[in-house]
RNA sequence: GCCGGUGUGGCUCAGAGGUAGAGCAGCGCACUCGUAAUGCGCAGGUCAACAGUUCGAAUCUGUUCACCGGCUCCA
């Protein structure tokens, strides 16, 4: 006699047997229904087909769930796998997890699959799906299962690594995997599923491996999700900085300079405006700003450790027969102008920006238009302190963080602390006393984060912002680095309130990150509407015919003289024409002017949003806009 | 860098061995117009580059470059 329960149900029911099989236990219980794919038995994920010898607590997993979608997913790729070795006999599988928003399986296939292969292989699924093929799970003797899966090289690997004297198998049809599970029961319960895309991927993320076919595909629990899932995709594909910035005439690449964006008026009206506020908050904030040479000296390099930590990433040129670099990064640069003068105690902390544009060699394949450039501009800035100020300047440099990115641009974002990498300066207790400053300036302001091991900088640990864009995509934008390298390296000092020689501690720490991919990730997450303070152009003036085109002219200078940036559209175009035009520019405000304006001087005001304002004063106009948000007014 | 795909007027795309086409944009003319596309006409391309096959290549082959989807790497 077997007791079970289900707690959150205030359910219990009794089997009068030694063993059940949970499916059946979750009928006595009576949570039994259609999109139950699981189950879950003293907490622990499990088929339905599981049997157990013991009561306990069981719940029931349904398609719905989250841990019912992941397992929707994981089953999706399984099915994919089937039918992928049916129509590519003699393939052989790598790993085909679920992720989020979907699944993948990396395949070493028989042939060629492209694209154009995904609907074949989509219509194999769904015969298999509609035959309701059972999936049923084996667990096999380590040894048995090296003999099982002896052809396959990937599963071999895979099961010499784990660390247990048994291991499941998952057998659909003539396809079998080594998983952990859970599965579906059987096929008949996937049909949400599509096949996105082909991509090679390298075995176990290795460049030095083979290079197998990753396809990625997704599933939902209901047609509607998967349905509005597609709908994301295809907005997102509206929303593309690359299409939005071509569109709306901010930039264009060239083959003439792959990874070098080339910034038009309309591009560049933006990143000014965006670098108005930077300034302004700096100011406020006790920054003062410096500009350091692009190209200097390689022994400068070499000194710093780039030559022998990122060689790789840069570019050298010659002059006068001497080795120079263009510069990475803006640090050695910085360092240079703080050792101009013998500083005091009381200089610090010494707050130095730069607008440095730096150069980066990165690999072809990896440029993507701002957002992965190989020439950037970073809001850069170093700031020299003493060991006891750490903690004070890095929770000053997290709030301005969260000013910048919440308040200002409605940003949400995440923050990881990382660590030392393998190729790396300093010593463990430099390293050491250097992490927990940080941490203990993430803790102090109680801000949640992550670890990300081995992932700081050669010379010091950092704290990493990632803000979140439309798509759910993130991209690390700000970071604070601690240094406690470089200082040392080039001699750098302050002469303390003991009148003696000390080392400063430096911060290298940036907000936006790039400047030009903040641009990109702001031209996807508006969709290009920019909000009024960053538009190129804030207003149109529309005139309906020539005969207002003076009056048109006037208005244009007037709103000039404000700081707005306006422009006329003076086509022989009509009306409807001209307002459509703009609404595709997304420009923030129209101004149609005609008879009735022209002679009440008046405008007739029209937001891109919420259309037709009617007429006002030229006084309730100016009113209007200053009433928008703008942080720099 | 690696795997796969793509490259045709400013933009979006059609054409697949016989010498290049549409729509939009541009220019000209007419219309002088009230809140998301006025009409007519004109002009615009060594079909990414280079080499090869062929009587003949935008089309077939090779190489290179760039771009797109990923992998690795990264702000």
């Amino acid at each position: 006699m077997l007791k079970f329960k289900n707690t959150d149900e205030n359910k219990s029911c009794e089997i009068n047997s030694d063993s059940a099989e949970l499916h059946e236990v979750i009928k006595s219980l009576g949570l039994d229904g259609k999109k139950v794919i699981a189950a879950k038995f003293n907490g622990e994920l499990s088929d339905l087909s599981r049997k157990v010898n013991t009561g306990g607590e069981v719940s029931a997993v349904t398609a719905d769930s989250p841990e019912g979608l992941e397992i929707i997913r994981h089953s999706t790729a399984h099915l994919m796998a089937q039918a992928v070795l049916r129509l590519y006999p003699g393939s052989h599988f790598g790993v085909g997890p679920a992720i989020k928003d979907g699944f993948y399986y990396d395949i070493d296939a028989s042939g060629a699959i492209t694209e154009d292969d995904l609907p074949k292989i989509e219509a194999e699924m769904r015969k298999i799906s509609g035959a309701g093929e059972k999936v049923t799970r084996e667990d096999m003797a380590k040894s048995d299962a090296l003999k099982f899966f002896a052809d396959d090289p990937y599963k071999t690997e895979l099961i010499t690594e784990i660390d247990a004297p048994t291991v499941s198998v998952y057998k659909q049809g003539e396809y079998a995997d080594l998983c952990r599970g859970p599965h579906v029961p059987d096929a008949s319960k996937l049909h949400n599923f599509k096949l996105l895309s082909v991509a090679g991927a390298y075995w176990r993320g290795d460049e030095h491996n083979k290079m197998l076919t990753r396809i990625y595909g997704t599933a939902f629990a209901s047609p509607d999700e998967l349905k509005t899932y597609i709908k994301r995709l295809e907005e997102a594909k509206l929303r593309d900085h690359r299409k939005l910035g071509k569109d709306l005439d901010l930039f264009s690449l060239h083959e003439e300079g792959p990874g070098f964006p080339f910034f038009h008026p309309k591009g560049m009206a933006i990143m000014n405006t965006l670098i108005d506020f930077w300034r302004r908050e700096h100011v406020k904030r006790g920054y003062t700003e410096i500009k350091t040479p692009q190209i200097l000296d390689r022994e400068l390099w070499i000194r710093s450790g780039h030559w022998d930590h990122y060689r790789e990433n840069m570019y050298f040129t010659e002059i006068d027969e001497k080795p120079y670099a263009i510069k990475p990064m803006n640090c050695p640069g910085s360092i240079l102008v703080y050792k101009t003068q013998l500083r005091s105690y009381r200089d610090l902390p010494m707050r130095l920006a730069e607008l440095g544009c730096v150069h980066r060699h990165e690999r072809s394949g990896v440029l993507h238009g701002l957002m992965r450039v190989r020439c950037f501009t970073q809001d850069d800035a170093h700031t020299y302190i003493e060991q006891s100020q750490i903690k004070d300047e890095v929770m000053r440099i997290m709030e301005l963080d969260r000013y910048v990115y919440n308040d200002v641009f409605g940003f949400n974002y995440t923050v990881e602390l990382s660590t030392r990498p393998n190729d790396s300066m300093g010593t463990d207790e430099q390293w050491n006393e250097a992490e927990s400053a940080l941490r203990d300036a993430l803790e102090s302001t109680n801000t949640p984060y992550t670890i990300n091991p081995g992932d700081g900088a050669f010379y010091g640990p950092k704290i990493d912002f990632h803000l979140e864009d439309c798509l759910g995509r993130t991209w690390q934008c700000g970071t604070i680095q601690l240094d406690f390298q470089m200082p040392g390296r080039f001699g750098v000092t302050y002469i303390g309130e003991d009148g003696a020689e000390h080392t400063p501690v430096m911060l290298h720490r940036v907000v936006f990150g790039s400047i030009e991919r903040f641009m990109g990730i702001l031209i996807e997450h508006y969709a290009g509407a920019f909000p009024y303070w960053l538009a190129p152009v804030q207003v149109k003036i529309i005139p309906i015919s020539d005969n207002h085109a003076d009056y048109a002219a006037e208005l244009h200078k007037l709103f000039m003289s404000w700081g707005v940036r306006s422009e006329v559209d003076y086509r022989g175009e009509k009306l409807g024409r001209k307002i459509r035009d703009s609404q595709l520019q997304k420009v923030p405000y129209m101004i149609v002017i005609g008879d009735k304006e022209k002679d009440s001087r008046s405008v007739g005001v029209r937001e891109r949003s919420k259309g037709d304002l009617g007429s006002m004063s030229i006084d309730a106009f100016k009113e209007l806009l200053g009433k928008e948000f703008n942080p720099i007014k």
